[in-house]
DNA sequence: TTGTGATAGTTTCAAATGTAACCATCAACC
DNA sequence: GGTTGATGGTTACATTTGAAACTATCACAA
């Protein structure tokens, strides 16, 4: 089988995931001027209520300082309140103010109508095949043992010719 | 329903995504130090044997300027010969060089055979629902339109919330 | 033939990103 | 108590990126 990049699994998921971030984006975007990672954020303390930093890098698989600047930019709106933690004062327990709920409140269903709007694309069957699809592709990528702990390597995966550098 | 970011469509794309994109991305890297803008044009080369830059651009769905400067790279390599279009003088038709179609020829094997490891780990039910699925997806995302033209703007979605700005 | 507008491709510039260094704090051990 | 190593989080620096400007060329029309 020769490769063709139309069919290459990495290639579609990249063009199929850009292109949804893209549509996905422009409601915080238009209504909020949010970028990717401040959205995460809002969504990740929406969810959570309150977390500290590395939590919400590991929740939204984010490196540490865009989640910084993410913060940062939040705290800026006046969206997200810090508190140190009493015992260890190297955590910061983040949380949202009432302007930065009453903003995911506006933004969430607008997100997932979107989101309903998008797999009402697709027929009943489409669907389940879709989320079937996905969950197996998360867990063949590793993304259950990813999400504990970053430390140990994924066992590798089956390939004769892996590491053959010719 | 409350948006859960873990559980929300655009969010898995990105992180699967992500992960597939690295552990793909570290074959060529280690073999060649290729970025992957690189080994899209390089991929979409030597499958296409010729093209243009524009059309590398719209095959690989990768930005102009990216694919202007992957292929000056490769052409620092000498993995790319350029031949001005001799009837329209602003046309570059690029093609790989002996070196090139080599490393290619080295690269796609493990490429195919990494990508056919990752699907051993699904079932082949699990895979065709992937494909059914992500097939599905790319429809209804309107990758096929995208495709041919990024001219007109897709047809908009059923969102009843869409540009409530509220 | 000389504008005028479009297109292929490159370059410039500013913004976003990741690596690595850094600061503050903690736990553990001497 | 003081040193050592680890950790949460921020900052500095270099790289990558895309938008917009630019160059060269083309088609077309006055």
């Amino acid at each position: 089988m020769d490769l063709r990049l139309a069919t290459f699994l990495p290639y579609r998921l990249n063009r199929a995931t850009a292109l949804a971030s893209t549509q996905f984006s422009r409601i915080y975007r238009d209504a909020f001027g949010l970028t990717v990672p401040e959205w995460r954020v809002l969504a990740t303390l929406g969810e959570l209520g309150t977390a500290t930093a590395k939590e919400i890098g590991r929740d939204s698989a984010m490196h540490k300082t865009k989640v910084s600047r993410a913060v940062a930019s939040l705290q800026r709106r006046r969206w997200i309140a810090r508190q140190t933690d009493s015992l260890d004062r190297r955590l910061e327990h983040l949380s949202l103010t009432a302007a930065g709920r009453a903003a995911f409140r506006r933004l969430a269903p607008k997100m997932l109508a979107y989101e309903e709007a998008l797999l009402a694309r697709l027929s009943p069957a489409e669907r389940r095949a879709l989320m079937t699809g996905l969950a197996a592709l998360e867990r063949a990528l590793g993304i259950a043992e990813q999400e504990q702990k970053a430390g140990r390597p994924m066992p590798p995966l089956q390939t004769s010719l892996s590491n053959s550098r010719g």
